[in-house]
Parts: C-alpha cells; structure tokens; sequence
RNA sequence: GGGUGUGUAGCUCAGGUGGUUAGAGCGUUACGUUGACAUCGUAGAGGUCACAAGUUCGAGUCUUGUCACACCCACCA
C-alpha cells in the first residue's frame, strides 16, 4: 500500500541499504554479455559532496542503470583520491589550531595523523553517494594511498625511471612559499591584478654619469640580476651592448648583452635579467651562459645573497625602492596592469625557482595519446572538447611530478653515497642494486619527495582493476566504456590518464570521454563558500528527495553546457514525483492486478493502444538518447510522457471506463494501466531509482524483484489508433477552449452534435462517454442536421462539433471570438497562398513539401469557409 | 595575443542533418476542490529568436561581419 503522501525521506535510504546488502551493484561476470564499465572520478577522501559531484555521479549512475538493465555486464568502478595538498593543508590547520606544525611532529608521526584524519571524515563522501543513489560497486571501492594502488605507483614509476621517461633535474619550477613545495604549470593560476612598474637606472660601468635605465615590476630580484638585456635593434640603446653596468647597493657588475627578448617598444628597452626567478630570464640566462643566482628562501623570503635578508618580497621591494631613491636612481613609479600568478590551493604568489625535481617526459608520451584522438578510437563528447586537448596536448611541457610534501607517494628512489639514483619498487631491491653496483653492501638514503596526486590518478582507470596483476576484471573491463567528468579536468586528469594508460597498457583507457560543465548558481554565477552562492546537494536531498535532485541533473544536462542551480526547478522535479505517486496510487485505488501479465496482441481499446504505443515511443526515444549521451531529451522524453500522456490524458480518459458498467473494457483498461506503469517504472529507473524501486515493489509490479533490472526490448509499434485519440485531445481541447473564451458557467453540460468526421464515425460509441466526460457535454452524437442559430460550432481536424449553446451563449463574445479567429487564419493564408503561388517553391521544394503545403492550405480554407458560416449565423442575433 | 562557447518569453533554459502557427519549467492572469494528485487541474497572456548583410523556394538553425558576455591557453621586463 503506498502512502497518502510523498515521503522519499522515510524509505530512500532504506532501499538503498537493501540494494548494497544484497549485491545489487557487483557485476555478473557473465561472460556471454557486453561489459560496461565506469571508473569514478575519484572524489577527495576527505571532501564533501557538492553539486559538481552531484551532475558528475548522476550522470553516470543513469549510464550504469540504463546498461545494467540492458542486461550487460556492468561495473561502476567506485574509489576515493589522496588529493596530496589538499588533505596536507586541512591536517596542517588542524594541528595549528593546536599550536602544532607538521615539523614539531616529524614526517612519520605526522603522515600517521592524515591518516588518522582520514578514517575519521574519510567516509563522508562515500555515505554521501549512497544518499544519491549511486549504485556504484562498494566492494571494489579503492583509494589511491591504499596497498594495491601504491604498488602500481610504485611499479609505473620504476617503468618509466628505467625507460627514461622520468627524470630529474635542476629547472627553474613554480615555487608554492606556502607549501614549499613545487607545482605543475596546472596549479598555477594567473590573475590579473594593478601592480606599479618601477623605473630606475644602473650606472654604466666605468663611465660617470652615464646609465641604462630599467622597467621593472619586481625590484626587489635586482640582486639576483646577471646581466641586462637589449635587442641588437634597439638603435637608441644598441650602443650599450657589450658594456658593463652596475647593480646598485651591492655595486656587482654585470654585462649589457644583446638578446631579442628585450622588445625595443616595450618598457625602456633594457631588461633586466634574473635566470633564477623567472622563466624568460631563464632562457635568455641559458642562451647567453649567465650564472643563475638565487635571491629566495624556499619560504620567499630574501635569502643572504641580498642585502634584505630575511624580508618578504613586499618588504624587500619597499626596502629596494627606499635604498634606490636614496642613490638617486629611482626614476618613477607607474600603475601597471598584470597578470600574477598564484597556488590554486595555497592562494600565495608561486615564484618561479631553482630546484632538483623529477620531471615525467610528457612531450614524448604525449605523441601516442594525441593519435588515439585524432584516429578516433577515443572519442570526445561535446566534440569541441578534442581542440582543447589537441592544443595543450601539442604545446606540452614536461611534467613536474615530484612535491617537497609528506602526504602522498613516497618516490621509489634511493640515493647511494654518491648520490648515485637507485629506482627500485622496494628498498630491498635498491639495496640489491646499490650491492651490485657498489660491489658491497651501502647505505642508502631514500628520496623525501612525494609524487604530485595527480600521478596515481593517471593511472585509476587500470590500477583499480587490479594492475599490475592480471586479473579478471582488468581483462573484462579495460578499456572502459565511457569516462564521465568536468571539462575543468581535460588537463589534469584526462590528458594524463591517456599518457599513463598508453604507456602502462599499451591500450587506451576509455572509448569515449563525456564532458559536462559546471554547476553555477540560478544567476549563472561560478559557486564559490567565499561568495556564499553554494548550494549543498544533500539539503536539496533532504528536501525534496534524491530523485528529484537527480532528475533534475539530467533534464538540464545539455551537451556538456554549465548548468544552473535553480531550486524552483527541483521542486518542480519532486513535483513530478509526486505526479507519478499518486498515478500510481489511482491504479491502487482501483483495485488494479500489477502482477498480472498482457497480451498486448489483445487490446482492442482505442485509447488502450494508443497509450501502449505511446509508451513504447518514448521508451525508443529515450534508449536512442541515452545511447547517444543526450540526457535532457531523455529525461524530457518520460517527463512528457508520465505528466502529459498518462496522467493528463489517459487517466483522464480511463475514468468513464474504469468507473463504468462494461466488465470487460474495465479489465482491459485494468491490465493496460498495470502494463503502462510497469513500463514507467522501468523507462524512469535510471532518473529517479528509487521511487521507481518504491513503488514497483509496494506494488507488486515486480514480483518481489529487489531492484529494476530489466530494459524493453525492441518491439512493433501500433500506431493505429494515434489518430483518432489525438482527435478526441484535439476536440477536448477545442470545446475546454471554447468554454473558457466564451465564459461559459462552469456547471453548463453543453450538447453537442458530429458532422462530417469521417474518422470518428468508426469510432464514436467508443469515445463519445469519454469526450463528454472530459469536455462535460451533455452529450455528443452524430447528426447531419443544420446547424440552429444558438449553436458554435468547433472545427476540429476531422468534421464539425455543434455545440447547442441554448441559454448560455454570449452573442458578442463569440462573434469577437470568431472574428480573431478568422483573422489570424487569414494570415495564415495569406503565407500559405504566398508560398505555392512562388514558382520557385513549387519546382524546386521537394514534393513532399509542397504536397504538405497545398494540404494545410485546403485546411485553412475549409476551416475559414466553416467559420464564415458561423459568424454569418449569428450575425443578425 | 590565440582559442572555445554563449546571446531565444519576466527569470532559467531546450530547440542533432534548414521545412506546420518557435517549445519547457518557474513566475504571471482568470477560473476551478469534477470520485490519484492544490506538491493539483483547465484556459490564457507573454517572443521583430542580440544586430547587419549574405546563401536559399524557405534561416532560430548555414556563411560572413558587428556588438555584448563567459570561459580556456599563452604572454606583457
């Protein structure tokens, strides 16, 4: 028995725990299926779940339902990430909340707390994915740090040490002071900001009075300078070139040299060069063998090769400007627009820094991974989506893996005595490396750096099935299906899972890439806690159920566009749940058998087949949808269907029968409901699981079936009866219209007579109860006779209603009705005549159109001819 | 500087290969508790599809240009 009301609260999670206890979501490891696999982006350990996640895991939990109710061989691939800095920030302000650093602890102790951390709020995002209906695999759930993915990290790296694909080196890198740590080029974002370009000069080296005058933004990385530049070009300045200048206050001499980096228009046309601290420098530096000098404390801090030693840049700027006035050398100050770069998870100034790293060579694999794209084995959807990774994928540098952090993968990298490099998967191994190289025993010294997260999340699509063994799913499942994931991930995540796939497996990880966007606020405004636009999935949950939240995730899933949050829309979405409940609860109501089988070959019901046919229409259309990742026009699809056709119309239409006389049609109409529903509760599982399971189970419809698991099959589509259901819609519609217009009491049974519907003749005793039930007529039959003068008539696609309007008509309403109406026909014709008197049209438009053409012309014409004769009719009243 | 996307009803958005009178949800107006549902029903109002030119018998849809907005990449000493 279903309740009275809608309460997903009370039975959600139950059905949930019901379908995880008994298996629900492991695969069938049937061989004679197709297998389906999704591995899940893997969320923070430690996160909570937000509406990105939310559009994320809807969208592949209706993926997984959809196939796993086509009977194929399904895994959800389920796991959680380390998310190296992120987890380290949150543990480190925990402990500092205490007075506590990471250092007062030391690493062991320290990593053991993460740990800690985690198994205490590492479950949230896991329980929260339940709450959504995630029928993900939890028996299989993975997590990057764990044993087995730390082996395959291990295994991978020793790989790509030994085939040269890793390295290390001393490179100029982005400097995280917060951290202090190194980070990719990814995690780096610029922004814009109004900073001031200062202007000062260097006294030329042994000519008094004579200088080279300089723009810089960043003073204070003067003494860090080894030469200054001018572009052979510059006719102004050229002179200079191969002079020496001085850097003031600690009055150290460096060269003038040419280099077409210094832009003649640019600033003041000598740039100052600073190898160590930024990245053109850097390569003018390299061009021209200039020392590099590192002014910066890994904190970015002025070290002691300046005379501002243990200042922050901003101070040390100050400090260089006061010192540089001092001197007479500061010129001026201007506002100048630019871009800083900044630690998307630090929000400090990254600075660009001398430094021993490892390097992946991802200009080398990313040869292979562009081919797969542009052969075609990997698929982007939306397709626009493979031009953005083209571009970056072709313009790639080397990948900065290694991270001065303690939480994450520890590299496999010892160091001999000498600093011999010994890359190894265990230190056993090393050591037996080291004994052999050495010719003794040695001690080693293990590499402190951990590898950046996204490293071991390269290789998720193949490590949380098991590799580096092989195992059975890894055969089933790899490649994946399909990869399910925001666009703002295409570089950190995609591009590098394709690299490390490629090179690990030789084969690529998924056949197609679903890209969607990023949930925004109702305004269209990126959610942010800091702008307190957020909204939290799992309040939207709590309100108004999970399918609603989830339904609304697809029906605005729209090829990969941003979608906004809009909790009207939500509401409208559990709106819909509601419909569907008390649908069901009419059947409930009226006794019906939902165990019971059909025989659809049997029903002789116009209205019966119509619904039948219509439901195996949407079914179709959604199938064909999901097939092709358009999960709005899915999900449109069984919304239409559930509010328009079935509920609007052929439970409306069901009423006279099933409150009637005639034994069998009822039971007909019985069976057919049941048939319809059934039908629903399958199409709408992968939307809405658990109201679909709630009710297929109150009902019975299942036959005691834990969960929906089977999808329709193709089937023959009767579509005989469309057209004379889609009369009676039309008809109703006209006369409801009509009663409206024209004021009508609402108590007023109208009666009405049929001319000249030729369709409907075959038909009428069948839906004459059902049209008067629905329009209220008093009756409605068919007769030839003329028209009376207090009679309107309706003219619907197939013949005439009169409708005898005695004692309620208002005269002037309708000739006013009628009138608008003619007009608006009038241009209709005029269009229509327009069109099939242009010569063009009618030769060159396919004849199909034409024909169709000329049809609604001969429509409009007779419709305007029936009109006419009303309007003549009541003229003279 | 290079690239991508967007501009359709008051709001938020749909409109694969050009072809009926351009749709939905919310909001809004009027009416309505008719034996599933007021988390509802019925009917309505509301759009020169950003602008301009072009291709075409025919353009919201294709081409070019203009304007506005958003995002991505690179860089500005």
């Amino acid at each position: 028995m279903l309740d009275k009301n809608y309460n997903p609260q009370d039975w959600e999670e139950k059905i949930y725990k019901h379908w995880e206890e008994n298996g629900c979501f492991r695969p069938s490891m049937d061989k004679t299926k197709d297998p389906f696999c999704i591995v899940i982006p893997p969320a923070n350990v430690t996160g909570v779940l937000h509406m990105g996640h939310a559009l994320d895991y809807t969208l592949q939990d209706i993926l997984i339902r959809y196939n796993r109710m086509r009977g194929k061989n399904v895994l959800w691939q389920v796991g959680t990430d380390h998310a190296g800095i992120a987890t380290q920030m949150v543990v480190e302000r925990n402990l500092a909340k205490q007075g506590i650093s990471r250092h007062d602890l030391g690493r062991e102790k320290f990593i053991e707390t993460v740990w800690k951390w985690r198994e205490e709020s590492g479950g949230t995002i896991c329980r929260q994915l339940r709450r959504l209906g995630a029928s993900c695999d939890w028996s299989r759930e993975r997590f990057t740090m764990d044993e087995g993915l730390s082996r395959a990290v291990r295994k991978i790296f020793v790989n790509m040490y030994k085939d040269g694909l890793i390295y290390k080196a001393k490179k100029l890198v982005n400097w995280d002071a917060k951290f202090m740590t190194a980070v990719s080029d990814l995690e780096v974002i610029q922004k814009e900001a109004m900073g001031k370009m200062y202007y000062y000069r260097y006294p030329i080296e042994g000519e008094k009075g004579n200088f080279v005058q300089i723009a810089t933004t960043r003073p204070e990385t003067m003494f860090g300078d080894t030469a200054v530049a001018i572009s052979k070009d510059n006719e102004k300045l050229k002179h200079l070139i191969g002079k020496n200048c001085i850097i003031p206050i600690i009055d150290r001499v460096i060269p003038i040299i040419a280099d077409d980096h210094a832009d003649p228009e640019k600033g003041t046309g000598a740039v100052k060069i600073t190898p160590a601290h930024d990245f053109n420098d850097f390569e003018v530096g390299k061009r021209h063998n200039l020392p590099l000098i590192n002014v910066l404390n890994p904190d970015a801090t002025l070290n002691e090769n300046t005379p501002f030693a243990g200042m922050t840049t901003a101070q040390a700027r100050e400090a260089t400007i006061a010192k540089m006035d001092e001197l007479g050398l500061m010129d001026k100050i201007e506002d100048h627009p630019m871009v800083i770069p900044y630690g998307d998870r630090s929000g400090v100034v990254i600075e660009p820094m001398m430094t021993d790293q490892w390097f992946v060579d991802a200009p080398k694999l990313a040869v292979e991974a562009i081919k797969k794209v542009e052969d075609g084995e990997v698929e982007f959807l939306p397709k626009t989506y493979e031009k953005t990774y083209f571009e970056w994928m072709r313009n790639i540098q080397p990948w900065c893996i290694s991270r001065q952090l303690w939480w994450g993968h520890q590299m496999p990298i010892w160091y001999g005595p000498d600093e011999h490099i010994f890359c190894e998967e265990n230190e056993e191994e090393a050591k037996a490396a080291a004994k052999d190289f050495y010719g003794h025993e040695v001690e080693l010294r293990r590499e402190t750096d951990v590898l950046d997260t996204w490293f071991s999340s390269g290789l998720w699509a193949f490590s949380t099935l098991g590799w580096p063994d092989k195992t059975e799913f890894l055969d089933t499942f790899y490649p994946t299906s399909v990869l399910v994931t925001g666009f703002d991930i295409i570089f950190f995540w995609v591009a590098r899972m394709m690299m490390m796939s490629l090179y690990a497996m030789k084969k690529i990880p998924f056949n197609t890439v679903y890209l969607h966007g990023l949930v925004r606020d109702e305004h269209g405004h990126k959610m942010s806690k800091s702008k307190g636009n957020t909204v939290n999935p799992i309040e939207m949950i709590d309100t108004y159920g999970s399918d609603a939240l989830r339904f609304f995730m697809a029906a605005m899933e729209t090829q990969g566009r941003d979608i906004n949050m809009s909790e009207a829309r939500v509401a409208g979405y559990r709106n819909f749940a509601t419909k569907l409940w008390n649908a069901a609860r009419f059947g409930e109501m009226n006794e019906i058998d939902f165990a019971a089988e059909l025989d659809e070959k049997e029903v002789s019901g116009q209205i019966n087949r119509w619904i039948i046919a219509k439901a195996k229409v949407m079914t179709k259309e959604v199938s064909r949808n999901l097939d092709n990742f358009r999960f709005s026009d899915a999900a449109n699809a069984v919304y239409q269907f559930v509010w328009g056709d079935f509920c609007d119309w052929y439970i409306e239409m069901s009423k006279p029968v099933l409150y009637g006389e005639d034994g069998k049609a009822k039971a007909e109409t019985k069976a057919v409901f049941a048939w319809v529903l059934r039908r629903i509760m399958i199409v709408l599982h992968p939307f809405m699981p658990f109201i679909t399971t709630q009710i297929w189970n109150d009902l019975g419809l299942g036959k005691g079936e834990l969960m929906l698991h089977e999808w329709c099959k193709d089937e023959a589509i009767d579509v005989s009866a469309q057209k004379s259901v889609d009369w009676v819609i039309e008809v109703v519609s006209q006369i409801r219209s009509l009663r409206s217009e024209m004021n009508l009491p609402v108590g007023a049974k109208l009666k009405a007579y049929l001319q000249g519907a030729d369709v409907a003749k075959g038909y009428l005793a069948d839906m004459s109860k059902i049209i008067c039930a629905l329009a209220r007529l008093e009756f409605l039959q068919i007769s030839e006779e003329e028209a009376t003068k207090d009679m309107v008539k309706v003219v619907t696609s197939d013949g005439v209603v009169l409708l005898s309007l005695q004692g309620v008509i208002d005269f002037a309403a309708e000739r006013e009705r009628l009138a608008k109406e003619l007009a608006a026909l009038e241009k209709n014709l005029q269009a229509y005549e327009a069109k099939l008197n242009n010569p063009a049209f009618v030769e060159r438009a396919p004849e199909k159109i034409v024909a169709e053409e000329k049809r609604r012309r001969q429509e409009a014409l007779d419709k305007k001819q029936k009109i006419e004769d009303s309007l003549n009719k009541i003229k003279d009243l």
